[in-house]
RNA sequence: GGCCAGGUAGCUCAGUUGGUAGAGCAGAGGACUGAAAAUCCUUGUGUCGGCGGUUCAAUUCCGUCCCUGGCCA
């Protein structure tokens, strides 16, 4: 697990070239197909060299989700470890990982027929007005949500609308926490904030130089994308969006684009400090991956020494 | 060299009829159950360009110097 820039992918690499492993990504904008740049997705000669899992599995048109993810990863894990080999989980998608391993609440999928009508209401009233609605329906959700969070006020509706039960009721039920697995959880931050600020901008300027604009400009011709569709709202193909729809220059394309990413790498970082038994590693360390190495080594002697 | 416009938070700027100042962005911290690279919450002391003067009090008025941009030589 790591922020985005913190190099996971030359770590996990740096594994897989001495353990029998397979990659399963954890990381909801690989998941997309043809979104290659952007993404910073793991070169092909690297996708065939070691086994990749949940890379190019959905459209950028389409939606995945949590759920979905551990349902897919966990059949990727059973079919990697009947191999014989191990699941290697690398990504910087915190709520994938926790959904995986602490598992998921019974809860309705998302239904989209039902989102555009609470769309429609907020356009007219406002999200306060339906963090109200929500409140009267659900009060306990509605006292832990903000008046403005438009994403979660829309869910809980969405839930009470589709069930005809408060979500805070359904959340107490117990969960299926299905996974029979021991992890080993590895963390790579940062030991200086500035110099992965350094590295996030010396990367958006590689992406501006590998054809991240070209690649989004396709995509528009490709596909019927709208720029609130998940894919679009990814870091860097939102702010590049914005560009080619010539709400602002190249200069203001950079700037937003590198601080949109320090964000995002703000708040992985906020999650791996609220996560549990995690070993971090100074991913600015120059030897980070043998690092990485000798623990897992360690870790799996102890394992094996259990079991 | 002359004239004009500016010099206020890391950046872009607002403002103070004289009582030492506030927005947006950036940054920092936090939350997080089927959109999560999403969504949301909290967080603003800075010689108000330097030095003098007037004043009980100057970032605000006056003088002077420095810097930046524009126009004219």
């Amino acid at each position: 697990m790591g922020p985005t820039a913190s190099g996971k992918t030359a770590v996990a690499t740096a594994i897989a070239g001495k353990l029998p492993c397979e990659i399963v990504s954890v990381d909801s904008a690989q998941i997309y197909r043809h979104m290659n740049v952007g993404t910073a997705k793991p070169g092909t000669e690297l996708l065939e060299r070691v086994p990749h899992h949940l890379v190019d599995i959905v459209e950028p048109h389409e939606s995945y989700s949590a759920a979905r993810f551990r349902d897919d990863a966990l059949i990727a894990m059973r079919e990697i470890t009947e191999r014989g080999n191990v699941p290697l989980l690398v990504g910087g998608t915190m709520l994938y990982f926790q959904a995986l391993t602490e598992g998921l609440n019974e809860l309705p999928e998302a239904d989209a027929a039902i989102r555009l009508v609470i769309d429609t209401m907020a356009d007219e009233s406002g999200w306060p007005a339906l963090h109200g609605e929500l409140a009267r329906v659900d009060p306990e959700t509605a006292a832990r949500l903000k008046p403005n969070d438009a994403q979660r006020i829309q869910r809980a509706l969405e839930v009470y609308y589709l069930t005809n039960t408060p979500m805070s009721e359904l959340l107490r039920k117990p969960k299926c926490v299905y996974y029979p697995y021991s992890a080993i959880k590895i963390a790579l931050v940062p030991g200086e904030r500035e110099r992965l600020h350094e590295r996030i901008g010396r990367r958006f300027e590689d992406m501006l130089e590998l054809g991240l604009i070209t690649e989004l400009r396709k995509l528009r011709n490709q596909y019927a994308l709208e720029p609130t569709m998940p894919s679009m709202r990814c870091v860097g193909y939102r702010q590049v969006w914005q560009y080619l729809d010539g709400e602002f220059g190249l200069a203001a394309l950079r700037e937003k684009g590198v601080a949109a990413t320090r964000q995002l790498a703000k708040r992985q970082l906020t999650w791996l400090r609220a996560t549990k038994d995690v070993e971090a590693f100074d991913c600015l360390a120059e030897d980070v991956a043998d690092q990485v190495l000798d623990y897992l080594q360690r870790a799996l002697e102890k394992l094996s020494a259990v079991a």
